[in-house]
DNA sequence: AGTATTATTAGACAAGTGTATACGAAAGAC
DNA sequence: GTCTTTCGTATACACTTGTCTAATAATACT
């Protein structure tokens, strides 16, 4: 009995070795539609993660840094699966634009919850926080100027200001994507079909209002 | 000196009486750049309101409740204040929507801070705050849906999918809304300029799409 | 006037929070 | 092997939180 005390004390009295990713795969299980990671408590963490409360200071300054270190990986998680799936459109001659929002859109019931993270944390929390999330959207929106520049001198027609377009785009996909998040799934096709339409509006404008206005 | 004490005692033991504007007002005072309501804490809110924490109950059932009724009094007073400014905009024949969004990005920095909170509220919080929120964006929504079937009829032609560009405009605005919150005041006027061109980019390619397949 | 009702308060409770200090186990250096 | 350093833990502290109970001030009623 004492032994078997023992030897339970030795295996949870000390944890083998705890990892940055152990902590931020904890932090990851605790959020949700309701729960947004500035809300979440040190000690609610590192509860999570089964360690004990003053552990977390070894490897992260504070939860804000922990944080800023989970928005960082949604974001760049987010970017590498849009950019398969813009790879995928040209192998599958499929449309860009409704390929790369189809895969915006699955990411929100993915696992990871990579993009609610993404479109939650901006609007709340510190300002390194916002800081974080805005660096990554204008990471998305450069992406997606060098995208319509491309497409149009593929079409060989004159770019109508790439980077308003991208920035609207990038806007209209987050704010649509925040809305999906609180509708059931068998919506979101509709609302894909809605954005896709909403993104040619603003292309063909921008081409007609280009063509009419030649140099502002 | 016992005299002193006593009437100290009774003006500071006891408020005369409290209103919900009061607690309201407390709570309008607390919301910041860093600060929802969703993240106020009902003791906050009464120690600004410098009432003791139970008197709280005596006029919300929670702290829910109380938001729940700021973000209301915040939409409805946003949507007076964008009312007028369309008003205004008929008188002074400026254009509709540059008058109503060079109003809504006032309203940024204005006192109550009404249009930051619902900015802020609807992607935060429990599923109340984000229904009551998403009301509020629906009646914009629907008011400019209308407005944009009246001009259209003004101008004879027939409106192409109002209710899909009024979404688009309310995400628009509200989502370029929030990134204004987190830039100085002088950088507005060129982020109205961009909203503006995007919106009519929004319009024109609606009309130009609609012009080529009349019926879909 | 005196009484009844209602609104506000004070005080206390258990639970949860972030963090400081001090201690013990694991692993690396020699 | 011992020594040292690193890493994880335990305990403790002061503080905040939401809510319960009971007491008391203000108001309304007659």
């Amino acid at each position: 009995m004492s032994e078997t005390e023992q030897t339970q004390k030795r295996s949870a009295g000390r944890k083998a070795t705890i990892s940055r990713e152990d902590i931020i795969e904890a932090a990851l299980r605790l959020v949700g539609p309701h729960r947004s990671i500035s809300s979440l408590s040190l000690r609610e963490i590192t509860r999570e993660a089964g360690i004990a409360p003053n552990s977390f200071y070894r490897h992260f300054k504070s939860t804000e840094e922990l944080a800023v270190c989970v928005i960082e990986l949604a974001g760049s998680t987010l970017r590498k699966v849009i950019g398969q799936a813009r790879f995928r459109a040209q192998e599958l001659n499929k449309g860009i634009v409704r390929m790369s929002i189809e895969t915006f859109i699955e990411q929100l019931t993915s696992d990871g919850h990579y993009l609610p993270i993404l479109l939650r944390e901006g609007v709340v929390g510190s300002d390194r926080f916002k800081l974080a999330v805005r660096q990554q959207l204008n990471f998305f929106e450069q992406e997606l100027t060098e995208d319509l520049i491309a497409i149009a001198q593929r079409t060989s027609s004159t770019p109508a200001r790439p980077e308003l377009i991208a920035k609207a785009i990038t806007r209209l996909v987050f704010a649509m994507g925040t809305d999906a998040l609180d509708h059931p799934k068998e919506d979101h096709n509709e609302m894909i079909d809605e954005l896709v339409m909403m993104i040619k509006m603003l292309i063909t404008g921008a081409h007609a209002i280009a063509r009419n206005q030649p140099v502002n």
